[in-house]
DNA sequence: AATGCACTTGCGAAGCATTCGCAAAAATAT
DNA sequence: ATATTTTTGCGAATGCTTCGCAAGTGCATT
């Protein structure tokens, strides 16, 4: 019986933007609550209209700008090619790349995240976001 | 006396890129060696007509593109702005990015390549390069 | 110093990713 | 219902960067 309730996580994604829930938004948001990746502009877009064709790119980019200026959303942007985005409620992580697989783990760690804020206090300033990239091959 | 010798950094740095050295080049590469921020290609193009009000954009660009991929220089993109560039001579320091006015610090923690060193060592890898970019607002 | 040829140049046009202006359409407030 | 505020799709515009090409230049060789 029960039918889900109605707001799933892409709408709660929304309200949490206080964003009008629509029908485009809900494309967006449910792309990027399924998403295991981390898609640019471009993939969300298309992987929207999967759910509604009608959605156009314009809404895509100012839904993911919005969402991200909220902080919903995390941004990469890797070398200079198209931004990326995630769900910023996943845990935070940094990316150690494997030069000759590609292959890309996250971690974590907690002495390095306060180094860098003592970094930052010591020029005057606050962390807003950081990006830390180990470029790494397997040790011999 | 003794004049300087007339090839100087700025040709030396084209030699090494094994390129012709011609007045546009030599205009781009010095102000490559005298900078002491992180021109973008605008910045630099811009700075190199001081010295040869003729040299065009394109060549610009693309002398920029030749020495990077030669590894010459370094090219940073901070967030999705303009490519910047550096000697790639240079020692090897972080970014601290002010969001708010785009100002570029750059700082050094031995103790933060440590322990990127530790990382990479617990996942079995060993580090060849990084990236670590601070994105800060002046502390309130 | 003159020659030849590959490399470079400047120009404008083209290419991406992203943003904007706007009138029509949809969502909330009254 | 109706008024009010947002949001939408469209296409045009932007900003950074690259390209194609004909004319110009560096440089190894005579």
């Amino acid at each position: 019986m029960s039918e889900h309730v109605h707001s799933d996580e892409g709408d709660a994604l929304l309200k949490d933007a206080s964003l009008r829930i629509t029908k485009p938004r809900q494309a967006i948001a449910r792309v990027l609550v399924d998403a295991e990746d981390h898609p640019d502009a471009e993939q969300v877009w298309s992987r929207a209209r999967e759910n509604d064709p009608s959605v156009s790119q314009a809404t895509a980019y100012r839904t993911l700008a919005v969402l991200a200026e909220k902080g919903l959303l995390r941004t990469h942007t890797f070398d200079g090619s198209a931004t990326r985005y995630e769900l910023a409620e996943r845990p935070h992580h940094d990316h150690l790349i494997d030069v000759e697989t590609g292959e890309v783990r996250e971690f974590v760690s907690r002495e390095i995240e306060r180094l860098q804020a003592r970094v930052a206090e010591e020029h005057g300033y606050e962390i807003i976001a950081h990006r830390l990239e180990l470029y790494c091959r397997k040790a011999g």
